[in-house]
DNA sequence: TTATTAATTTAGATAAGCCTAAAAATAAAA
DNA sequence: TTTTATTTTTAGGCTTATCTAAATTAATAA
């Protein structure tokens, strides 16, 4: 069993280690959590007892195996909280994150497979991170522009290529925004325009339109 | 603010008073709480110090008013996540209360007031107890036979008066348990039947049926 | 009313998770 | 390559929430 405090030094360390392949820095663990190096160092050496993570002296910290599915375990927590919280409870999506963080830390696996349930399995969470599955594995995603998707394919919004304020406002009104998801209904191959679902409604849009949205997929 | 330790001797010591007008004596919360009655002694004084109780040497302790408050919105929180738990996830009532336990903790009015709305204002959990409101008000509640109630009144199911096999299968076959929201559609004067709502379905009992089964209402 | 028992408090320790300050090792610059 | 700067570790403390053991107070029984 692992405290919150160590699942919190294991989440940390798992987003670290994708930006560099080498050991992760006491000091970066220290920045990232807002804590002194010298608890990060007490803290790695109680996790590489706990043969969570392998770590020498000046070299830093790799997780393990096992740190790592407990990472990413963490990490699919907090992201079907944060789907719960937007989705069902209507948060908006850049509200959820200091909550999530507290349930990320609720401890029953039941419980976990039940909210995947009632979610219906998401994919991603209302930032357009994917969400780990129940062995920790994250499907490599893909960011494509809207335009490139096929028929019946379905991804979730998680940015724009232009940024301008009529744009924006566009999107706004037809409540596309960040983690909103999107169907491609269908493709008119004529004047590149497609016809797409969000929510519950269809909405045709034009190509400058699909040029112009990022979208994560499988 | 208060620690989640502290918030479980709140709530301990809430659930004593209501046994006794006295002074909750220091053995009792250590029962309660599985520590020592040293522990315990440490931990009134400090919330003595933080004025959520009155604490006198060998006489034990009282929640002020504060207190009271505190204790009363953990017990709300922790039954509202019950609902959640048994409505939502579909749990079983006799299995949610450890899970709860810990959602009790998670710090947010925000969240509490829209899973309040989510789950449409629930005035009892799934055991039958009430749900204090924002302010830590518990509707006084009264225990009733099915029977006693008036058309169109509503209550949770928190008991059964005879518990032979036979009836208990009656009950289960059509889906009324403990905490099961009951609904009197209709009476018939005649032979003291009426129509019950359990859930989306209408059902029609004998007035043996409602003779004994106990009813929680406000 | 005194002796005994039970309840409660105090004193001193421990583990987790953090801190500051100083020492040691590594990395960067001259 | 030596010096300087940076990073990391060690050492020693602090707080929270526990514990055990001993001392004290209150309650009960003789």
């Amino acid at each position: 069993m692992f405290t919150l405090a160590e699942e919190n030094y294991l989440k940390a360390i798992y987003h670290l280690e994708k930006d560099s392949k080498v050991g992760v820095s006491t000091n970066a663990i220290a920045v990232k959590l807002n804590t002194q190096p010298s608890s990060v160092t007490d803290m790695v050496q109680k996790l590489a007892n706990k043969k969570a993570l392998s770590y020498q002296k000046y070299k830093g910290s790799l997780l393990t195996k096992e740190g790592k599915k407990i990472a990413a375990n963490v990490i699919r927590k907090h992201r079907l909280w944060e789907v719960f919280l937007v989705e069902k409870l209507k948060f908006q999506w850049d509200e959820v994150h200091e909550i999530a963080e507290q349930l990320e830390h609720i401890k029953s696996e039941e419980l976990i497979k039940r909210l995947d349930v009632f979610l219906d399995h998401p994919d991603f969470d209302p930032h357009g991170d994917p969400i780990p599955d129940e062995n920790g594995i994250i499907k490599p995603t893909e960011k494509k522009l809207l335009s490139e998707l096929q028929k019946d394919q379905r991804g979730i919004c998680v940015g724009v290529k232009e940024s301008s304020t009529q744009f924006l406002q566009y999107l706004d009104t037809r409540n596309i925004g960040i983690g909103t998801t999107i169907k491609v209904i269908d493709k008119e191959e004529f004047d590149d325009s497609m016809t797409i679902q969000v929510g519950e409604t269809k909405l045709h849009i034009t190509d400058k339109i699909a040029n112009n949205l990022y979208i994560n997929t499988h």
